[in-house]
DNA sequence: CTGTTAGCGCTTTCAT
DNA sequence: ATGAAAGCGCTAACAG
């Protein structure tokens, strides 16, 4: 075995161990056309028994292409973030796509230093953009770099998106509440208000509004409060509500996260999950056993392997569906309950 | 503003814009010596002006240096691994570099596709490992690229590491169930049996048997049961546990998942916790609150950082300490108790 | 302090 | 089906 430390095989050693020029060794090994059949044999033999691996650099330089896509997430260690991260990586590595990740912070202010799309001229073929409503002078930027972007988790119509139906999420699961026989129903939102109309969030909360309303009862707006997706802003924010709204007897959160913050701040009031407050969440959080969590569950692997798949494909050429939408389901446990006084 | 899309503006439209050589431009703009300050100041404002962006492979290609460092992990889905991520990624972005994310299976079974060093070939300048306990051979592959290479939460005395220091975790732990009263304590491990003697698991087990011993107590190996790092394998082995000691009052679990697999699966037996079975894990994950679970709380985004700046120093020249070993904490909270007819 | 000049290691026309 | 040769866009010696 050759010492890989001192020797790096270079295209032009395969290209004269096997007696061919290097365009031949570069046309073999990526499996173009116009090689034959025996020669290809060679070449691969003689490069595998080097140790040839072509440099990324240098192929990127000479085709223009990187074979990486840059993966744009606001963290990492948040359940939804952490799954689309790991569920595109998977796809886009089976691809032979290196990915390059990029955490940005959003700040609960709504004040969030710009993406800087510089930092991925050049370096990459394509962007995955997940669960970061971005700005639209933000976007803007990062698509005028000229590469196929897909968003993942939120986005317009305008943009190759891959998401939930946030709306009809909301709508089912305050529909569920409302059933089940509540009134008085909390919403825990994730963002202040400078969002866009189409991110997660705010689709929620039209479901939410407009489940409330086609009951009958008022979306007040002192029923919503934002937990900024993070479990301490669930815990605080429904102390807010109740504050505000003590005869409230559901919390409806838009993640799972949120909505098991929630039930350690009603913990906090010394109040009973379900029996005082019904508390449901949206994501299918693995741990949301642990307190019986209601929720709507959301495929996540699969999310983040369409939009894997999305990129690549404009990337080459094709024209793939611009949108794609995947189903959330409700999953029943015993964080909710029909209110006291209630029959269920 | 220029166009971006049909003009990348590259190093000689600078030149000659600034009205000096490409040498100087590049000097410039990377801050090196030997550039005066006008001349810096003019190449730096016409760069802007012109959006340039030197382009990393051709960087890459003349320098040999890429400003990326690989990150291969199992998984970022697990809260140690994606808070690991996290950190180390905000860590290099913050020194202008970029992160390439690898992930591999641990299979349960132990059967594991070999990582293939190639696909980091001259894609990097250095490599992090975050908890995964590489094969010899595998490690030695990795290492046979020439980059510097630093384990995150694993790693043998040979290997630049960042990590706890998992014995005394083990010890201090089981210590505490032992103070607390209880005799018999059941160990929910990470890994089946191949494992390395330095990894984590491994460790913690070790503490596990040792204080038992030290207590005089039995560390009967069928104390001791895989749950693959997972919450379903905490919760599958506390039943396997159970079921060969009835007599089972304390489950110290290797990972805070894994004990909070094992306190859903008390509660499938329909057992109590504390007052049936304490159960404690290792990491402090930020849920361990809603079943009030005990841990040894670890630092994960100190980790993060200091791998990070141990590679980027490894890279540059200096021989920074080989070994970065961080403290954990006992969290004390309601999931451990003492055993029945034990006054505390 | 600045410019000139070789490459870095591939891919890709264009010939043959 | 294969080869020759011209870059891709920078960095790094080396001169000056």
């Amino acid at each position: 075995m050759a010492d890989c430390l001192t020797m790096a095989a270079g295209i032009d050693d395969v290209a004269r161990a096997a007696g061919v020029s290097t365009a031949t060794v570069s046309r073999a090994l990526r499996d173009l056309p116009n090689v034959s059949a025996k020669t290809r044999e060679r070449v691969r033999a003689v490069a595998t028994e080097l140790g040839y691996v072509a440099s990324p650099s240098a192929a990127s330089l000479a085709s223009g292409r990187t074979r990486a896509i840059g993966l744009i997430s606001p963290w990492v260690n948040r359940w939804f973030f952490a799954n689309i991260i790991d569920g595109a990586e998977r796809a886009l590595r089976a691809r032979g796509y290196d990915v390059l990740l990029y955490t940005f912070d959003i700040q609960r202010s709504g004040e969030r230093p710009r993406i800087d799309p510089d930092v991925l001229r050049r370096r990459v073929d394509g962007i995955l953009v997940v669960g970061l409503p971005l700005a639209r002078d933000e976007l803007e930027a990062l698509q005028g770099l000229g590469y196929p972007l897909v968003c993942i988790g939120w986005g317009g119509s305008e943009e190759a998106t891959v998401r939930l139906d946030d709306r009809v999420i909301g709508l089912e699961a305050v529909r569920y509440l409302i059933r089940l026989g509540h009134r008085v129903i909390g919403h825990v939102t994730g963002t202040p208000d400078d969002v866009h109309p189409w991110s997660p969030p705010a689709d929620r909360a039209t479901g939410w509004r407009e489940a409330m309303t086609e009951a009958g009862l008022e979306p007040d707006a002192g029923l919503m409060e934002s937990g900024g997706f993070e479990v301490s802003g669930g815990r605080a924010s429904v102390k807010a509500l109740l504050a505000r709204h003590p005869d409230l007897t559901a919390v409806f959160a838009a993640s799972d996260e949120m909505a098991m913050g929630a039930i350690l701040g009603l913990r906090d009031l010394g109040l009973r999950v379900p029996e005082d407050v019904s508390v449901m969440g949206v994501d299918g959080h693995e741990l949301g056993e642990l307190v019986g969590l209601t929720t709507m569950s959301q495929p996540v692997d699969e999310q983040g392997w369409a939009a894997a798949e999305l990129v690549l494909d404009m990337i080459n050429g094709k024209t793939p569906p611009r949108r794609v939408v995947f189903p959330a389901r409700l999953v029943e446990r015993t964080s909710t309950a029909a209110p006291r006084g209630v029959a269920s």
